[in-house]
DNA sequence: GTATCCTACAACCTTATGGTTGTAGGACAG
DNA sequence: CTGTCCTACAACCATAAGGTTGTAGGATAC
């Protein structure tokens, strides 16, 4: 598992963006937000353990009770990951405008033998 | 398990980033997807089966492959929800600083017995 | 028709998730 | 010291993830 993985992992469930929500509001101890959530107080520490894990969240001693505050890095790095899946896509459209703008451009690519399966793009050639 | 889960699950493992990445690119069969990773054919046909679950990606049969293609809507979508996180961390950067351009700020909020303990923002209250 | 390719799916295994309860220790109040 | 609160962690359970192999069916090539 990677430490991408390991971020969109820890976000793909509804408690948990819940609890980054949080504590990128502002500091809670892990009991506070156990008390928020219809589950025990070990389950809330999981999730919390998750988010730590994938450092989207940092935790503070603070006298008896553990600080729990977000990491908006780590969000950032995340959503990074994902708009560089936009901007794959975007070159693509970028591509076929390009394609289109040709003065010799053929909507039909005049289909041989040689080239009726290249339909799909050919992968690691 | 919300939508919102299903697509960030979906994007939460390399192989399966990878393949969205593919399909954003331009439509691949499965087969061909299959054969630019390590792993069984069946391992990769499952991942795809996560990604259209999550509505990632879609399939479309041409003649007797089926064709893998990315929906970039869904893409946006997480890519939204995880702007709303940095979002609500920046509306609370903006508090911080109307706290501090208030003409009777103080840095130090005069502690009393009273609010010795509210340091940390009470939940549901 | 036969062989081949692409796909779908079931069965199986190992490990991780997401929840539970119970136990134990550190920090504070009285 | 005693009781209470906050936390950590272990044990347990059900189920899902992520991989494998094997079987079977539809579409195409010959």
């Amino acid at each position: 598992m990677t430490p991408e993985d390991r971020v969109l992992h820890a976000l793909a469930d509804v408690t948990r963006r819940d609890i980054v929500s949080q504590v990128l509001r502002g500091e809670h101890s892990v009991s506070s937000l156990a008390r928020r959530y219809p589950m025990s107080f070990a389950a809330v520490q999981k999730h919390v353990a998750i988010l730590e894990r994938a450092e989207l969240v940092r935790k503070r001693r603070h006298g008896r009770e553990q600080l729990v505050s977000g990491n908006i890095a780590a969000v950032r790095d995340a959503t990074a990951l994902l708009m560089q899946l936009e901007e794959v896509w975007r070159a693509r459209i970028d591509r076929m405008g390009e394609i289109l703008s040709e003065p010799n451009h053929r909507t039909t690519p005049n289909p041989t033998k040689e080239n009726r399966h290249d339909r799909e793009e050919r992968p690691q050639g």
